[in-house]
DNA sequence: AAAGGAATTGTAATAATTACAAATATAAAA
DNA sequence: TTTTATATTTGTAATTATTACAATTCCTTT
């Protein structure tokens, strides 16, 4: 499907912007931050304002078409896939992953039952990814040799 | 256990300041942000510094004598219940509770084999709150009875 | 009492986000 | 096609959370 139609199948009228950040969302599995969609579109885009892109990400989040994580204390990153999964932050390269998940359907049904409307689900994992753990013993390797 | 030898048993030398940040976490199970924290503890202490809860709350996460909750958008939370449950962020009132929860075992071993270091799991949700609720609907029908 | 190190404090800087009014673009009506 | 209305985008300024850092205070040891 084209982005024009993605983003009317959400309720959202396409615009130059809005389909340029979808497009940037879709393709980028980064779960980008404010900051790199705007760096990145920039380009693109040279009158793009960065009050642009928060308006049209709060907008997408509303309408369904994104999920906003906060699993990073820094800022707020954004996921176009709103399929459900976890997510993993690197504590190192500050990188998050996506990872399989399965919901606590049993837990869910009870906080229902309490009284609680659920609307979103999150699971975040916090550690060390494969790639800075490598880094990391080689460098220990490194300092141990001398 | 009081509190100075609770802090000393996570590695962490007592002080005046950081006894009563841990005591207020201990008796608060609100998941104060550092402002709240501050403001309370402003009366006790005048000369608290925002500065020294920041830094205060840092080490408690280091030692694993608090958690650190990115679940509001707006700003950082702790917790100082270390056990494993979950969290659901109201998204009206902007308060958040305690959930039991069990853990995704079968992805987390799945993760680790994949070379990812899980340090930190969060099982985050967000919707409306009973209370929230409850209000929400009785200003509905003060409205539709206009 | 003096010295050294750790903890605290206050201020200033940085960074993320929001508020808001002006400008631009789009769509509808005349 | 011009006019009008409405929605979107833009730029700037304000707000808020957080961090950096040097100065001060507080302990602890000698």
């Amino acid at each position: 499907m084209k982005t024009y139609e993605y983003l009317q199948s959400f309720g959202i009228k396409p615009s130059v912007q809005r389909m340029a950040i979808m497009d940037y969302l879709l393709t980028h599995k980064t779960h980008p931050s404010i900051e790199e969609i705007y760096l990145a579109l920039c380009d693109d885009i040279p009158t793009l304002s960065k009050t642009t892109v928060y308006n049209t990400l709060k907008l997408f989040v509303e309408n369904g078409a994104a999920q906003m994580l906060t699993i990073d204390e820094r800022n707020v990153n954004y996921d176009g896939d709103i399929t459900y999964h976890a997510h993993f932050l690197c504590k190192k390269c500050n990188r998050i992953f996506d990872l399989p998940a399965t919901q606590d359907e049993e837990h869910v049904s009870e906080f229902k039952m309490n009284g609680f409307a659920v609307q979103e689900i999150h699971q975040y994992y916090k550690g060390i990814c494969p790639a800075c753990a490598a880094e990391g013993s080689i460098n220990n390797t490194i300092e141990e040799g001398n």
